[in-house]
DNA sequence: CTGAAAGCGCTTACAG
DNA sequence: CTGAAAGCGCTTACAG
């Protein structure tokens, strides 16, 4: 016996609470209805389903919860943490309208400090939703073909590391393009430009307070390269803190380096042959403090016994070598994911009451050269 | 005069073609429809408009262009490059629906090894449309639970570079969620996951016989952590070099080392406190390397005329140190780049007739060391 | 405070 | 070989 076709108002009912009930009316019964489901988890659907409320509403109390009902929110949440919901980044920023491709250019490699700078920064990048790529600037290369490379790229604001931070040509690229940038560890904080730094001169200023404390009145200091304006403030720093002592500061006990091990290494031979060699030596960053410990072995000098050494930085070299640094410590990955983070503010056009320049705090980190 | 309204037909003459004009339809003829433009660049639609094709086409052309006439594609890819196109990357991974999501799991943050890895992963998860999450792994945290919350991050797939590329435990527990898995660098490698290596003991092969061939009979060893698979491998390589030279292995000659620069020093300590000290000392890397280099100096022996001191890995402190080290270069970049690809394809079902494991060439750094 | 609708830019089925 | 339509999961305007 054939059956009856339901008549036309029971057949809408019919089909209203069942697409209802698939969700946001998706129609599964036959298999005449096209579907692509990418994602594996539950959708921000599937939350507002589970908490009774629209998807806008669950939008909502997802992100920030501004203008729901504290206890719409708790609601929400709950079916968040009930369905294990996770957001889908691709359709967020797609919907959201907004995207921030951040560049991070770096010249000099040097990997301790990138892969630092890279974890905060990455970690910051994932949390706003933006995108993060790594550009390696060549040696010498024309900033205007690099900003222009960067357009190309679709890049919304830029990441200057040390040395780049100091690149007034690559700065005035930048800056012509109106690119958002924001400079890393710089000596010299600029307004326009975003600058994360610590206090190079006041940390310079405390190693070399210390040593004095320690009872040493000759202190060396080997200098970084003059193209990195945070060069400039560490010997200042040194400088005071003789100054302050009352301790006349004698030309012979400073050596230009710049920042490299072979520097380190003629530096202090130099500051060693001496008549009055001093009794510590301040590196203007590991590597050179590192040099500076290997010709101290080698001419038969104990560390810190006959000279202490010091140096910047806190690299893995620090704690590689024997006896391991006493050295200054900069948050790396802390001021990449702060200066990531004012990036994404800039290009997203939040209103920021922030200064510009953010100075974070450093810390000596005492171990066994000095 | 009133204007006589159009006729039905002619409406929607007029309609059509001015909504097809504007581009798909959008309507911007006046201010009552609703517009949200993120994109700053031109579209997939734009680049199809441009060269006359429909946005599949554009689509298919673009990506690789299989089934469309050469001619077409030529014309499109002219299109991309006048309009200056770049893919947005959020939608074409929300419709693509084949999200893939790479985490980097590591332990052991040696930072030159990091970030090169990180160059080589980030740059092909780009390339590939997919994302990365770097994860560290807490020393002796539980692999259920890391795992768990790999889960939670609706990771897809890792990468496990040393030494968590040789942790049976987590590659236990990862293979129990079915999860694709891609170890970098392990002397080991295992059906069903992919692994991607250098062959180190033809390296370290490579390595002694070139002492040998300097004239060295008496070559030193410092193994490596025996947690690490490699770290066989390359003390099989030694020894083989040797046999294969007639010199006799002697055990005096072979110190236990756990690939950092302390272990380095305690070994290259005893290996020339030897009667017979050898007068070249290969060690398994290059923080060891540069232990043994210290401790030569701090003797007054000549490296490398009274001893010749090699290293493994070429990291950054082959090359800060004095002599640079002669070591062996792994190409950490491209391995990481190749795992990555390997793994997006296994993510997205791609059939691969490649092998499981590729082994990529290393390359013999000679340096003033040895 | 909450919701229905439209849309972000692209690709996947499905048809020609 | 090519295309019109639907849909990916989310958010933005716009209304209540």
């Amino acid at each position: 016996m054939a059956r009856k076709p339901p008549s036309p108002r029971l057949f809408r009912f019919a089909l209203v609470p069942m697409a209802l009930a698939m969700g946001e009316g998706r129609d599964d019964r036959n298999g005449t209805v096209r579907r692509r489901r990418g994602q594996k988890g539950p959708t921000l659907a599937d939350v507002a389903r589970e908490a009774g409320v629209s998807a806008m509403t669950a939008s909502r109390a997802v992100n920030g919860g501004e203008g729901v009902l504290p206890e719409t929110r708790e609601r929400v949440l709950a079916a968040v943490a009930a369905l294990g919901y996770v957001p889908n980044l691709a359709a967020r920023s797609l919907a959201g309208g907004k995207p921030c491709r951040i560049a991070l250019l770096h010249s000099n490699p040097s990997a301790a400090y990138l892969s630092e700078f890279l974890m905060g920064s990455m970690a910051e990048a994932d949390a706003s939703d933006a995108q993060l790529v790594v550009e390696h600037c060549r040696e010498g290369e024309d900033p205007a073909a690099l900003v222009a490379r960067l357009a190309q790229h679709r890049i919304d604001a830029v990441l200057l590391p040390p040395p780049l931070c100091d690149d007034s040509a690559l700065l005035a690229a930048i800056a012509a393009a109106a690119l958002p940038a924001a400079r890393i560890a710089t000596g010299q904080p600029l307004a326009g430009t975003i600058a994360i730094t610590i206090d190079d001169e006041a940390a310079a200023h405390a190693m070399t307070a210390r040593l004095i404390a320690q009872g040493h009145r000759r202190v060396g200091f080997i200098a970084g390269n003059p193209n990195q304006t945070a060069s400039t403030l560490r010997r200042a720093g040194y400088e005071r803190a003789l100054a302050e002592a009352g301790i006349a500061p004698d030309p012979a006990l400073v050596r230009q380096g710049d920042f490299t091990y072979r520097s380190g290494l003629v530096a202090a031979e130099g500051l060693l042959a001496e008549s009055q060699p001093p009794s510590a030596i301040f590196a203007s960053n590991d590597d050179m403090a590192a040099a500076a410990v290997a010709v101290a072995h080698r001419l038969g000098l104990a560390v810190p016994g006959k000279v202490a050494i010091c140096g910047f930085d806190d690299t893995a070299l620090a704690t590689t070598i024997w006896p391991e640094l006493t050295t200054i410590r900069q948050p790396v990955a802390d001021m990449a994911r702060i200066a990531t983070a004012r990036l994404v503010g800039k290009v997203r056009g939040r209103r920021s009451e922030e200064p510009d320049h953010v100075r974070l705090p450093f810390t000596l980190v005492s171990r066994g050269s000095g």
